[in-house]
Parts: structure tokens; sequence; C-alpha cells
DNA sequence: CTTACGGCTTGATATATGTCAAAATCAACA
DNA sequence: TGTTGATTTTGACATATATCAAGCCGTAAG
């Protein structure tokens, strides 16, 4: 495991940056924008591999990937883990340490990444004086709740294959938003993370995505992957057992 | 389905309230928790069965539990239904809404309950004026999401017994917060919302209960449960396969 | 007290996914 | 560029849980 390239902090500007309306600075003001620009800090590169923070670190900020993508895991005492989101830019992680003051999870970079740090008893200060601000904290708090309860469906009821749709279809949205191809992307997550998270074993995988590349529904060679039926997949989620 | 019995709706009081330590007025002072008893309304008694809200209705308010006992559930097109959770008096329930302004889930008395209605828009007005009372809101939403994934470990991760151990022991540290017995209460939902909370199929979870029982573990009869041996069940979610 | 119905238990069997193993491919690095 | 270790695929087999079915129990209603 890496530390980050450099620790040299330089100033964030959410007002020039291109994720601003997926992120923390939805609805402000320029200048409100600028309020929250002031206590934003912008951190040096996180290699591959490189811990972001980690269970029973002293929880201080939010961050907000800027570029690159991360796992979220958390690690039972009898050594179990469970991978328990993968983020990409514009997105914010850190809020499981809120509830005690201690992450309850690791946040280790999947690729080279950015993040901004957002020190949190200072969000929540400028959130008293910016009510847009604090509504949207809000916001993401509950979308992180609602995320993680679809989770919860998924590994409650759903057989290896459609949570593999499911998925797919997740990160393709996910790419779509941020102006990717939604239909072709690089897999940036191991089988056996992406086993982790969906809570099957690496070979499972590795055995729905060929029967679904048999199906003609997916292209996959090692992490490259190109979806041919965006409806089929969607398909291929409804199907009931009974 | 029944509505509530009564909607006439009265004044709370949280100082008077014996949850206030595990519900929302954490750390205020006397004035400032009449400042929150000012925007809670307290509606009647919803009857067993009950919908307190459902996926799709707006999201208005939370509501904090003082009596009784509710489900939390999400159900996808396809039917596929999933228990997301089981609350108790001092919990709160609702913030799923927050995200988009509508409710994700519907939430069902499993007996007859009370709640506090906690209007959402007046408790993040008081919230800018109260640090404390934004604090505790920012750690009960996070709270929620901790919860969350260690389902997901449980959901991604753990085998038949196991999960119905770590909820037994879940629910016993819960009746054990609110001054009940830790180790003999009643279950208040079936095997089959048992089941769908814990990704297994209701018989699953009765030969489960009768391996724990014939264990000695536990002693269970209908709804009613006895926990033998707490680091007897604790032992038994250590255990694992490889 | 009897009936009816939903909830629960238990057995027999089916099946999806896990486990183990080997080979193929890829990526990092000397 | 070759070597090495990690990752992935695929097959054969094992097993935990689901499915199906029958009977039992407990509560609520008549």
């Amino acid at each position: 495991m890496h530390k980050p390239a450099h620790n040299n902090s330089l100033k964030a500007a959410c007002s020039t940056c291109n994720l601003r309306k997926l992120c923390l600075p939805v609805n402000l003001s320029n200048i409100e924008m600028a309020r929250l620009d002031n206590l934003i800090i912008r951190k040096g590169v996180y290699r591959h591999g490189s811990i972001l923070y980690r269970s029973g670190d002293k929880f201080q900020a939010l961050y907000a990937i800027r570029t690159g993508f991360f796992k979220t895991q958390i690690l039972n005492e009898d050594g179990r883990e469970q991978v328990t989101g993968f983020q990409m830019a514009g997105e914010i992680i850190g809020m499981d340490g809120i509830s005690n003051d201690t992450h309850t999870c690791d946040a280790v970079a999947l690729e080279d990444s950015e993040v901004c740090e957002i020190p949190f008893s200072r969000l929540e200060d400028l959130g008293r004086e910016l009510p847009p601000l604090q509504r949207h904290l809000h916001r993401i708090l509950s979308r992180e709740i609602v995320r993680d309860q679809n989770i919860m469906l998924l590994l409650g009821s759903m057989r290896a294959e459609e949570r593999l749709a499911a998925f797919l279809l997740n990160l393709s949205q996910r790419f779509a938003v941020r102006g990717y191809s939604p239909t072709s992307f690089q897999l940036r997550m191991t089988r056996q993370e992406i086993g982790s998270y969906l809570g099957l074993k690496l070979e499972t995988v590795s055995r729905a995505l060929s029967h679904l590349q048999k199906s003609k529904l997916i292209n996959v060679r090692n992490r490259s992957l190109e979806i041919l039926c965006l409806p089929g997949l969607q398909a291929c989620m409804g199907k009931r057992v009974r």
C-alpha cells in the first residue's frame, strides 16, 4: 500500500470544477460556492492501492472524488470482508464516520485518484448559514441510505446473473451521467471485488459474465466491458423465478 | 390494512418522554428541547398492520417511534420484496425520503404503535439555530448508513445460522438498551418477514431456529424467544467456513 | 366449543452457488 | 525481453439453501 504521492494541498475551486453539478455545490450561487471553496482542501494524488481512510480512523472530513475510482469495504472481526461500494468522480465518501466520529470502513483507491477534503465541522457550520447547502448535504446522506437499501434488495433477493446485470447497469448509468459511454467502459475492480460487493464468489462472477456474453448481451474481455443490449440486460434482472 | 385509529394529534413532550436519551433530543438543553417539542406532532395510534407511509408518498416528515414496532420494506417492479429493517421505540424512520422528497419504502406497524411526526423542513430550520440538534440529526442519518452496511455484510457473507444469530443478538441488544430483558422477548414479526430481512426463505429461518434450539443456545416457541447462551450465539457468528 | 385460517415445522428432493483444481492470460518488474 | 505472480476462466464435484408438500399449532371468529 502506498502513501499519497504528495501531501501539498492546493486551493480547490468548485466554481471551475466540471463536477459541480453532481457534487456538493448543487444549487449554490457563485458567492455561496466561493464560501464552500474556502473550506475545501484539494489533496494530492492517491495512487492505485493507497488508502484514503481506514476503519477506526478518527472522522474529520468527507471526501469528494475529483478524479479516479475508489472502493469502500468493511472487515469484521473474523476477517470477513464486504465491499460496500465503488465510488467514482463527483461522489462523496466518508459519511459512515459521522455517526461515532470514527470511520467504520476502509476507502481504497482503485486507480490513481484525486479528492477534495471537506472538513466536516466546518461544513456543518457553513450549512447553518447556507440552507441550500444544508439541504443538499441531507440529500446526499439520504441518497446513500437509499443506495444501501437497494443493495440489500439485490443481496437478499436476486440470483447471481441478475446481480451482475444490476451492477453493470448501475455502472453504465453512472458513466453516462458523467458524459462517458454507457455501453463501453473499463472495470476498475477485480472479479473478486465484484464478487464481494455482490455477495458472490469470484468464480461465480466469472461464469455469470461468460454467460451474459454467450447470450450476446455483453462483450467482456478482462477489464474491458461492452454492453451490447441495454434492454436485454434490464430484462435479465426482471426474470423472477417464481 | 387499517387507518390510524384516530388522527387527532396532541402536543408531544420530548422533555417528559422516557426515550429522550435515545431519540432525537440528545444533548439538548431544556430550552432547546422545548423548541423541538414545538414542532413535533404526536400522532394517534397506528394499529397493527397499518401503514405509516408507503413508497411513492411525498416526503414531509421523519417519524420517531414512541411505542410499538415497525418494519420497513422495499418492493421492486417485479414484486420482489425486501424487508430493510425492524424499528422499535426511540428509533427514527423515514430518512429514505429526504433524497428525492419521496419515500422509497413502506413502513408498516407490526403492533399497535404511536409515533411522533417531525416535519422535516422545520427540523432543518431549527437545526440551523441549534447546532447540537443539527449534529445529532447528522449522526442519526450516518448511523442508518452504518446499520445498512452491516446488513450488507450479513447478506453478502454469512450463512443462514450466522445471520439468524446476528439478528437475534441485535434485537437482544436493542431491547437491553431500552431496559427490557436482553434474553427473553417476543418476536413481533413472522418467519417470512425475518426471512425477507435476512435474505432467506421462511423454511430456512424455521430450520435454523430449530437447530439453534437443539444446540441449547436458544429456546423458541412461536414468537417467544429466550436466549440461553449469549456468548454461544456470539461464537456462532464467528465461525468462518474457511 | 368448533371451525377456519394463517403461521410454523419438518421431510424429501432439486438446484444455484460454492469449493477445489488446473490451465490460460495478463501485468509488473528486473 | 523474460520471469514471476496475480487474475481470470473453466471444469468436476460438494453443499447450503430453495422448493414442494404435508401436517400441526394457535388464535380469532362464530
